[in-house]
RNA sequence: GCGCCUGUAGCUCAGGUGGAUAGAGCAUCGGCCUUCUAAGCCGGUGGCCGCUGGUUCGAGUCCAGCCAGGCGCGCCA
């Protein structure tokens, strides 16, 4: 609900032909011009007529209430001057009465949204440029959730494939391997299989023992691929990422269902087996244009299957389940994989999923590489992040037991994270800067977090009840509070539009334009000492209604505020 | 080479469906703590919006061609 969609029946009236959804509300770039702005571009090409001289024909015409004081056409726009106190008090009504709802438009009330991310690899600690994937996943499950769709977070466990049996092949030679240790382990073992044709050999043999179900083979993949995945998903896990349902690879190789797949690419002539005895798609049979990846093999010479044989069978699962939504979240590097999987899904008479794409996160050095070690390990970053909000809540909160000190720090480190990872578009590649990354000054979620923990002191310091309407006198009169209440009032178009859009970007920008909005009022609004009860009171609910639009907006970017900091 | 993504202040980034003098933060310079938390606020400096054309009353935004960076084009996943 639209604070000014009491303004919009007027201006219908004085021009019949127009309709409501014409007409959009804008800030004026400076506050002197007006309380609200209604650009006339839309409406003026509907009409056929000069967007200045409609701007002027409205406000001679519309035959706006009391509520409207000016009605002023400044080139094509309509400015209008309104009794804000009106307009606030609705804005804070509608607030309060959503609460932790505020900002949700429902879209998704009755729906289901499968949404799958992260999705590494059982091979090593995450590194930050995964777990931008698993964040930006992630919050998006929270969008959905927060628009009340029924959320289900897949998470797809490679549990096999030739690089899991060379690290198997490696783990039974160097016994009783730890999660730390496997990273090096891997290394080593790919190092090793390039030198030596043997020893991949057996990497191949093993794999294809596991897929034709061996059961010493299924044990050996099971313990490693288990180690690997309980000890990524602690680290993701203090982040926030959580995960509802982990569909393993493995139970993908032999689905009956991929015969019918199979069946559907013959009828085209898709289908061939080439000279090396491999099973391989030929996308040109389905539209592929390009000679660049026309040819998507499904199947080893030895019968064993391949990565994408196995993904056709798990994503048809997920597509079977019957949601409304289905997303995943993949690297940039997937793309041309993921058109070719949807080609072939197409072929068989699927929709694909619908994928949000994600760039990587450079280093000022180059490119994030395993092997050569130069990459940042999301737990150290984490480890780090914690490191320096420790020190600095130590200065700040000496007065709380050190276990609140704890917690506190703890939620800082993961506002700097998580914030600097989300505040950036997706498709963006970025350049990893630590320093920058663990500010907690200017443009950061600690930033937004300290508006917070001012809210709550004010809150606290209130010796009375704390007052949950407004009372006949609201008082909202200064530019900083109509600032501040316009801003909260866009939330669910800012939401509305990022669930549209697949990303939480923009809730993070919105989030750093409440908060200083929010200190504009902070230092222009005394609320304690407003001078008279009723702009206490007043000045108390825009408190509120900010505090409760920041925790909103944070919570679907997986933050959380501290009431002191 | 071909395909997709990206290019906005010294640096990191915002700027749906074209619209009011292009916005923040960091850095830098100058002011603010007897006053609800200075993780803050106010002000100054700093922009051929990669380049060149085009469409339009109007282009950072749309189109084409270049240039630069990223990613991809596997018996890897």
């Amino acid at each position: 609900m639209n604070p000014f969609d009491r303004l919009i029946a007027p201006l219908l009236e004085a021009f019949p032909g127009l309709a409501a959804e014409d007409i959009a509300f804008t800030a004026a770039p400076k506050l002197e011009l007006g309380d609200v702005a209604i650009p006339m571009f839309i409406l003026a090409k509907k009409l056929g007529t000069p967007p200045p001289k409609l701007a002027a024909d409205a406000a001679q015409r519309a035959a706006f209430g009391p509520e409207v004081r000016l009605a002023a056409a400044a080139g094509p726009y309509l400015n209008l001057k309104l009794d804000r106190a009106v307009f606030a008090r609705e804005i804070v009504e509608d607030i309060l009465g959503a609460g932790a709802g505020y900002g949700s438009n429902a879209a998704g009330r009755g729906k289901r949204a499968l949404i799958e991310h992260t999705s590494i690899n059982p091979n090593a600690s995450p590194h930050v440029g995964r777990a931008r994937c698993a964040m930006i996943g992630d919050s998006i499950s929270r969008l959905f959730r927060f628009e009340e769709y029924e959320v289900d977070v897949h998470y797809y466990v490679n549990d096999m494939g030739r690089q899991i049996g060379l690290l198997v092949l490696i783990a039974d030679e160097l016994k009783d391997l730890t999660f730390d240790q496997v990273l090096d382990a891997y290394v080593r073992a790919n190092a090793r299989a390039e030198q030596d044709p043997e020893f991949a050999a057996q990497g191949y043999a093993l794999l294809l023992k596991m897929e034709e179900g061996d059961p010493a083979a299924q044990a050996k993949f099971r313990a490693v691929t288990d180690l690997c995945l309980n000890g990524q998903l602690a680290v993701l896990a203090r982040i926030g990422a959580a995960y509802d349902v982990f569909d393993r690879e493995s139970k993908y190789v032999k689905d009956a269902r991929l015969d019918q797949v199979q069946a559907a690419l013959r009828a085209r002539d898709a289908l061939f087996v080439d000279e090396d005895q491999r099973l391989v798609v030929d996308l040109s049979k389905l539209g592929h244009a390009a000679e660049e990846g026309r040819y998507f093999v499904l199947m080893r010479a030895n019968g064993s299957s391949m990565y994408g044989y196995r993904d056709l069978a798990y994503t048809i699962d997920k597509l079977s389940s019957g949601a409304d939504v289905n997303l995943i979240a993949l690297g940039e590097d997937h793309k041309l994989y993921f058109q070719q999987l949807a080609m072939i899904l197409d072929a068989a008479g699927y929709a694909a999923p619908e994928p949000v794409y994600y760039s990587y996160i450079l280093l000022k050095e180059g490119k994030m590489s395993t092997r050569q070690g130069n990459v940042v390990l999301l737990s150290d970053f984490l480890d780090e992040a914690i490191r320096l909000a420790s020190e600095r809540v130590a200065e700040q909160c000496k007065d709380l037991s050190a276990e609140e000190q704890r917690v506190i720090a703890e939620r800082v480190a993961i506002a700097a994270v998580r914030f600097a990872v989300l505040r950036v578009g997706a498709s963006k590649n970025v350049t990893f800067d630590m320093d920058a990354a663990l500010s907690f000054e200017g443009d950061t979620g600690p930033y937004v977090q300290y508006s917070c923990a001012r809210i709550n002191s004010i809150l606290r310091k209130y010796p009375g009840a704390l007052p949950t309407a407004p009372g006949a006198a609201f008082p909202v009169e200064s530019d900083a509070e109509w600032g501040l209440l316009t801003k909260l009032a866009s939330f669910p178009d800012v939401v509305a539009s990022c669930l549209r859009q697949r990303t939480c970007a923009p809730i993070a920008v919105y989030v750093l334009d409440i908060a200083r909005a929010f200190t504009a009022f902070y230092h222009e609004c005394p609320v304690l000492t407003a001078g008279t009860p009723e702009l206490t009171q007043a000045r108390l609910l825009v408190c509120r209604v900010s505090l409760q639009t920041l925790t909103n907006a944070l919570g679907i970017l997986g933050i959380e505020a501290p009431e002191r900091m």
